[in-house]
DNA sequence: TTCTCTTACTTAACGCTGTTAACTTTTCAG
DNA sequence: CTGAAAAGTTAACAGCGTTAAGTAAGAGAA
């Protein structure tokens, strides 16, 4: 009987398992995305898979790894991201500046619900993270602040404070449109939001 | 055997049973606040209370739910210590403002697994909350802004603009200091991260 | 008092969950 | 070809939310 199956499913050379490993990953981000830590079971991926349930232990240690490395995945992304909008920016200028805080701004509008799964399921994973840029967009502000104030862009001031005190504003004003939608408006993904949070950040 | 069981526990007369559902309340926020929505089963909360886990089935119409009301509740006091925050001062006055932000922050570090709790929960619960002050920071300060706008203490503007500025702050501040202790630094509750956090309000 | 209705529970059971243990099959290096 | 490691398998367990059906007890009407 179990022949049968074994024989239909193709079998991977030593060494070249990561294609299994990366669906795995790929179909549990998903279902996360779409509805949360709550709609991932170990049962579900391993059917999407095509695999019993039980073979993810041999990838994972178990479901609250297999999330986590989800959520790796998505904070990796989201550097990468943030990297690749102010490398083409000179340093020490405004403008970088700018285009990092809106590269946060759209990745999160772009990639909405990856966004609340990094950031609703970060806190309690991060303590189990090592090695990761976690704090991806604080540092990188930071090192912005740093170049401006080098440049004479900002007069002076301890670059943490400030770095702080614009990461708040740009996180407070992606987070709370996202959960919130507070003027009553519009839910957030309209297309206005995003606009909206931009003209927010130019008047400072 | 069961007649046994059921004269030991004392019966309620008619309409007295809000002692019961308000104890299921209470150990579930107790849970939920300690160990997060996953900690929380109908089979844990029904043994503390010291009833059969169905029996919840009586008060509320499940989880999802029972976890609702306590968020409610949770809502509910956060706006009645807002509120209580600034009724001693003046209106249109930027001691208010202060206060109220002051109150928020001071709220959410008081109650730290409460304030995660609710705004954990929160987004994924609005849909289902109706006449319930869930924007209730956001509302206070757009009133204290308009106040202040009116008394001449702010020169002009949108309030509307202007206070989604400022929560934006307040709540990002309070957030990033809550998920991440950003400066590599120690942990949110140290006591100095409430200082700090007024000093950069004072600042603006 | 008795009869009935409602309240406040109870136990039993269903299908689902994460996880473990033990086993089998496949792949590849030596 | 052999043996070990990799990549799976099925069976089973305890716990989960939830439903269904039943029961003890107090309240009000006859």
């Amino acid at each position: 009987m179990s022949s049968t199956k074994h024989k239909r499913q193709r079998r991977n050379h030593r060494g070249k398992t990561a294609n299994t490993k990366t669906r795995i990953l790929e179909i549990a981000r998903d279902l996360l995305v779409a509805g949360g830590i709550q709609s991932l079971s170990m049962r579900a991926v391993a059917a999407k898979v095509g695999i019993s349930a039980t073979a993810i232990y041999h990838y994972f240690d178990g479901k609250q790894d297999l999330v986590d490395r989800v959520v790796e995945l998505g904070i990796r992304r989201l550097h990468e991201y943030l990297q690749q909008a102010i490398t083409s920016q000179p340093a020490g200028s405004l403008e970088k500046l700018l285009a990092l805080a809106e590269a946060y701004i759209r990745f999160a509008y772009e990639n909405q619900q990856y966004f609340q799964v990094i950031y609703r399921i970060r806190s309690d994973a991060l303590g189990r993270f090592e090695n990761l840029p976690v704090h991806s967009g604080y540092d990188l502000m930071r090192q912005c602040v740093g170049e401006c104030i080098e440049n004479g862009v900002f007069r002076s001031g301890d670059p943490a404070v400030i770095s702080t005190y614009l990461w708040s504003i740009i996180h407070g004003l992606v987070t709370l449109t996202m959960t919130c939608s507070l003027h009553g408006g519009e839910p957030y993904g309209s297309g206005d939001q995003l606009e909206t949070q931009m003209h927010f950040l130019r008047a400072f």
